[in-house]
DNA sequence: TTGTATGCGTTATCAT
DNA sequence: ATGATAACGCATACAA
């Protein structure tokens, strides 16, 4: 790896000028003429300033820590992708780590970083339970919250809506003519999940429509959890609910699967409404009604939270919080006009 | 921060001694009793290594490069997530980038990861023309390809066997009883795809079956190409085909949203198979049958084969290319048994 | 405008 | 078994 000294020899100066005349902010300091040499033979030997040694000196590494539950469901990439892209913007480089969404895996994945010491850390897996771990980590390095906010900790946070969110999907189904809702639930111990089902909740009874509780929810909102809770929906509910709030598409996708294994379809019989819209869900079977949060945008957003941070610790602690809007597609039936097609509750 | 020295100067012995108590591998060469109590302090004052520290002197920075073409696609979560696993049971770190799968933007990316000192690159975004910038970069750090080859390198690569695949696609096809067959093909400039393309067409003329060639190719792989393909090939070719082989799954969807969009059926009036098995289709309209290439697999043997390089660079050069399998749900129908049940072609 | 000196935090070598 | 010293490559305060 050629270095400042190899350059500064050849050209016949001292280290230091080089190093002034190849950064921008110092570059005006050095003689002009010099600094064409210096450039041009540092380009010639493929000079690369070594960002190790940089980040040493400097005190920053130009790295962001990401903290995501999964890399394997496909709603992290969007927002992934925005974050990316507004860290790109700036130079920085997003280093992304995984806690599989389990708890104990937190404090590790976020000492981790801190040892690496990258600028600032956005978390996407902020469970209750993980103040302890991320208060003491934002202790030391600025920490944005991204898509899952964690209630009382008090750190900047750019999320969606979630209980106006499951009010949007409460009154869409209401308005349809469903009487008979039911949610599958992802993990309350996610904040979002639980705004979500207090959201729908308290907008079906402001509504007058009274929802049966199931006694379970899902471990994970995957596919197979889905699956598992639809069938103690189909088990359990007397009557049969006509309309499901699952939430998140994945496990939509799972409570639709196992509707359709019950004989039963999708959304004739059973009507189900999603949320993230996740990257496919227009072109799934049915197109998956949900309601959208532009987790690209909260991406970008947080990551631009996130270098202010950088630039200035005192930064007023931003809590953005952004309404979803309701996507309509092919899964939710419509109950008003139409005399009920179903079998009559067995 | 807290420094080896702050922990050496609380304890009383030489920042050294700290450095080895709390090595592994030399912390056998230390007195027991000092060791203990080292540690106690080191843990007490929440002494944390500086990694950057450490990667200067070291000359190793326990991260990895990965090179991504678009992390909006959701076909690059599973790679990324096979990849992550790789890394993570070693403690190495992935830095992740994208390029948008644009040639001109991989040249400054490799840069940029060449200049934070990563101890090896994957990248997943090679196109025809990248030999320059890959293996310029090859000189100075470990590459490994995944999931795209590119010919004529000599870089390591784990692949999946495309052209066995595209085969895979045309018997699949064909057996069905199709005899108007037509490609739906990604860029030529990434090799796997026109490995699809050649594997496919020569299985389809081993067959005896003559394929119409459209004239263009997507210039990304996403379903909006896929749409415009489409209505190229409705257009133009005469008969209509009964079937088509989209490059992949984003692909395949845009062609079935087209198809329908003529007022046609899939899998009824034309059949489509895709590739890939992204995550998802299974639950798409309909359940899209495709070639599966493990793309998990893939990038966990690509992570495996970048830190075996980074241990010893002289490790052989492994090209590994897994056969895919085929997916069968869906979105081809069998035209053996049944008469055509669409219109004459118009 | 340029050179000198120093230190960022760690680890490896050498000496004790 | 431990300490002293130097160096990884760069950037900056200071001197000239």
């Amino acid at each position: 790896m050629v270095t400042l000294r190899d350059v500064a020899e050849r050209v016949g100066v001292h280290p230091s000028t080089v190093s002034r005349a190849l950064d921008p902010a110092a570059a005006r300091r050095v003689n002009e003429a010099t600094r064409l040499r210096i450039e041009h033979v540092a380009a010639e030997m493929g000079f690369q300033a070594d960002a190790v040694a940089r980040a040493l000196r400097r005190g920053r590494t130009g790295t962001i820590g990401i903290v995501v539950p999964d890399l394997g469901n496909p709603y992290a990439a969007p927002a992934l992708r925005g974050i990316a892209a507004g860290l790109d913007d700036r130079g920085y480089l997003p280093i992304i780590t995984e806690t599989q969404d389990e708890g104990h895996r937190l404090r590790p994945v976020l000492e981790t970083l801190v040892a690496r010491r990258v600028d600032a850390i956005i978390s996407l897996a902020s469970r209750h339970g993980d103040s302890g771990p991320l208060l003491a980590t934002a202790a030391r390095v600025p920490i944005v919250l991204a898509i899952r906010d964690l209630p009382g900790s008090g750190l900047p946070a750019v999320i969606s809506d979630d209980h106006h969110g499951g009010g949007l999907a409460a009154a869409h189904l209401i308005a349809h003519g469903h009487r008979q809702v039911v949610q599958v639930r992802g993990p309350a111990a996610v904040e979002g999940f639980h705004r979500r089902a207090v959201g729908f909740r308290e907008r079906a009874q402001q509504l007058g429509v009274h929802q049966w509780e199931p006694p379970a929810e899902a471990v994970l909102p995957t596919i197979d959890e889905g699956r598992r809770l639809m069938r103690i929906v189909l088990d359990g509910a007397r009557p049969r609910p006509t309309a499901v709030f699952a939430h998140n598409d994945l496990l939509a996708l799972g409570a639709i699967s196992e509707v359709r294994a019950a004989g039963l379809d999708c959304p004739a019989d059973i009507s189900v409404i999603g949320y993230n819209d996740t990257p496919l869900t227009p072109y799934t079977d049915p197109p998956l009604t949900t309601i959208a949060l532009a987790a690209g945008d909260l991406g970008r957003l947080a990551a631009e939270i996130a270098l202010a941070l950088i630039d200035d610790p005192e930064t007023p602690v931003a809590r953005i919080s952004r309404a979803p809007s309701l996507v309509v597609r092919g899964s939710v039936a419509d109950r008003r006009a139409v005399p009920r097609v179903s079998s009559p509750a067995n």
